[in-house]
DNA sequence: GTCTGTGAACTACTTCACAGCA
DNA sequence: TGCTGTGAAGTAGTTCACAGAC
């Protein structure tokens, strides 16, 4: 959240690796929204974008997108655009996608059996490598080519597939004990699908997502909407912000 | 950030709704986790809070909470605290989930599947009344006692059922379709889960939902981890933020 | 002329620190 | 005294507008 430098090299001039960006947060989460236009565009058989093309194609305006890209260091090319090519290389290399990540699911219930078949995960890098749930009942069970092994397995597991980020599907009164369990097994990044605040160690993300709260944010839009219609000094429904995207 | 003003009558004195508050967008987002505590809490026999103890349940610092609730009115007791029963009236109403919202999910793939059976939309005052798919072969099926419908009958179920609220679980190339028809048949909020970006007019208001998005995030932080512990002058692994919590 | 990269202005959000009420 | 409510200060993020590379 500091300072923000570029990519050129730190004080240090060490050796041929890129500086790491220290990249804004709100910049990180639309990294991977221009990652997705990239690659629809690279298939489209453009060569090079300009920001303006690139920031339709995400959903933002062109200012913030050649801001957000001149964090990652200079891609463009003034008068002609992006290479799309280069530039997918950049973001995924920012990104560590160029290294497969291993993902464990936790809670095989309702919501982790869609999780574990989820296409969006497979087609974009990430494999999740292991099911785990603590239902002696569900151990065992196939589920997309896997079978659910037992929680009590976590940390063997952890060690034998190199987990990098571990899934929380589980219900809210399991959740904390399963993250202390992954944070035991060496795992520091969590996606929390569960509905509760977990305490994990300074050097643990944890990102959450709650479906419930999704809706519940479109409701307070809702009740807006026409409670403001609905008044006497009411303007027209054309409201403020829409369009929210998820992420911090 | 204009006026606040709490449960009080607004300036023309018209009837008695009172004035609806104009949150910033920060604390709307945060309002359904202060709520979810306060029911845990609530729940725990304790008939007042501290913004410390609710602001720790919530994972949030008590200033913050402070400001938030600020925003509703005074529903504090200096020298006490807030009083839980009251403040979970007050964020209900705001969030409009007084009046129930009827929502219609459409497509009932992998997880369109799961979240027609999620519990977490039931718990918290979501009722899905309709599932749509755009595949004959689905139409008919039952899940979780709700037959799915015809894509085309969209319009019709909108109107039967008093739609608030649009659910897409397509797949990314069909989501824009949707989202036009969901428009048209009246629908101002929606909830997409495909990944792309939606083009609707500016009274919708639309929210994402990206699975692989979050998990590139966490990728991300992966990588810097990885990166600043390998540096030569790389501090201890304990980074800048944890615990980033979805929601605009 | 076109379009990127970026200082500067602006807006939104957070945190501090304390006045003031119970 | 204890704790809320809130101005004021600080920080992060966005947008503007234009210099400068192509």
């Amino acid at each position: 959240m500091s300072q923000q430098r570029h990519g050129s090299t730190p004080g240090s001039g060490s050796g041929n690796v890129p500086a790491f960006p220290d990249l804004p947060e709100a910049t990180i989460a639309r990294l991977p929204e221009y990652l997705r236009a990239l690659h629809n565009l690279g298939e489209g058989g453009s060569d090079t974008i300009s920001s303006e093309g690139l920031a339709a194609a995400a959903g933002v305006n062109s200012a913030k997108l050649r801001k957000d890209l001149s964090h990652l260091g200079s891609y463009g090319t003034r008068g002609v655009g992006y290479d799309v090519a280069l530039l997918i290389e950049q973001i995924e290399y920012v990104l560590g996608l160029d290294q497969r990540r291993a993902v464990c699911l936790v809670g095989v219930g309702n919501l982790g059996h869609a999780l574990a078949g989820y296409d969006g995960f497979a087609s974009r890098g990430f494999k999740i490598v292991a099911l785990l749930d603590a239902d002696e009942a569900k151990v065992g069970e196939v589920i997309h080519g896997l079978a659910v092994r037992h929680i009590d397995e976590l940390a063997q597991v952890a060690v034998e597939e190199s987990i990098a980020i571990g899934v929380i599907a589980t219900p809210a009164g399991a959740a904390q004990a399963v993250a202390d369990e992954l944070v035991a097994a060496g795992v520091t990044s969590i996606l929390n699908f569960a509905p509760c605040v977990l305490s994990v160690p300074a050097n643990v993300d944890v990102r959450k997502v709650d479906l419930a709260i999704e809706l519940q944010i479109l409701s307070f839009h809702e009740h807006r909407k026409a409670t403001l219609t609905a008044l006497p000094g009411g303007r027209s429904a054309t409201g403020a912000g829409n369009q929210e995207a998820v992420g911090s």
